[in-house]
DNA sequence: CTTATGTGTTACAGTGAGTAACACTATGAC
DNA sequence: GTCATAGTGTTACTCACTGTAACACATAAG
């Protein structure tokens, strides 16, 4: 492994045009600068694109290797792990850690559906059964 | 007026202080700014106390009654609602919207256990006959 | 009327995000 | 070799938000 900040990040504190970024890097897989820029709805100026993708580096979010001197934006995390991560903070502030009242909420909310949630239940107990319960 | 930004507020941008207090409000249900002064751990003024809950109430997280000229602060929402509109936002700005991606990337990450998943839906299942299929 | 007690108003410093200019460097054209 | 071009590194400014609080105002109690 590649020394990353361990997992130190804090999701839900990107500002707007920063997830815009970080969908687009993660929408393309690998893009410059530039194609971000095309790519981007607002009109914005190469450094400012730039200041981004290197700020969101420095979080964690991104990596770039150099292809012939330009720069090549790639996920540094997938979108699962990083939204993943931000769930369990909202677990720990709002719901005290416990998952059940997290997700009785959801469901609550329609923002999951009962449907929803049986079928995932279902497939990971599926998917249990292929791994051997391990720890 | 009495008037509240209807639901439009967002939970991952709250401040820490911001967070311990409403955290408090929402363990006690009921208190003045002075007990939440005692329950902080935090060395704060009264009026920093109050500026707090001040602001919470304005971005509707709680609601406040008045006893006798003393303030009396309750949660205007569930930690639960508030959660899953957090949820919510999680899943529109890191999974384009799929639950199924989030709860796969949660089990992933160890937020939530196979078994926790496997008995929160067997759970809804059950409520779900109580309600009658809506949709 | 004076004193507590509690609220309303206002403010200031620090931080982070949005935005960008400008300087520097290496590559390719001539 | 020099010049233009394309790309990076550095630096900075503004705005909004949060932590923090002082101070003025009002009202119930004595």
């Amino acid at each position: 492994m590649t020394s990353n900040t361990p997992s130190n990040h804090d999701p839900a504190e990107l500002g707007e045009l920063e997830r815009d970024i970080l969908g687009i890097v993660w929408r393309l897989q690998k893009v410059t600068a530039e194609e971000v820029r095309e790519e981007v709805q607002r009109p914005l100026k190469d450094s400012t694109i730039r200041t981004v993708l290197r700020r969101l580096e420095e979080k964690g979010y991104l990596a770039h290797s150099v292809d012939n001197r330009t720069f090549i934006y790639r996920p540094a995390e997938s979108p699962q792990k990083v939204a993943a991560r931000a769930v369990q903070r909202i677990l720990d502030w709002f719901c005290e850690g416990s998952v059940e009242e997290l997700l009785v909420g959801l469901v609550d909310s329609k923002v999951v559906s009962r449907a929803e949630l049986e079928r995932l239940a279902r497939r990971v107990a599926a998917a249990k059964k292929q791994e051997g319960g391990k720890a």
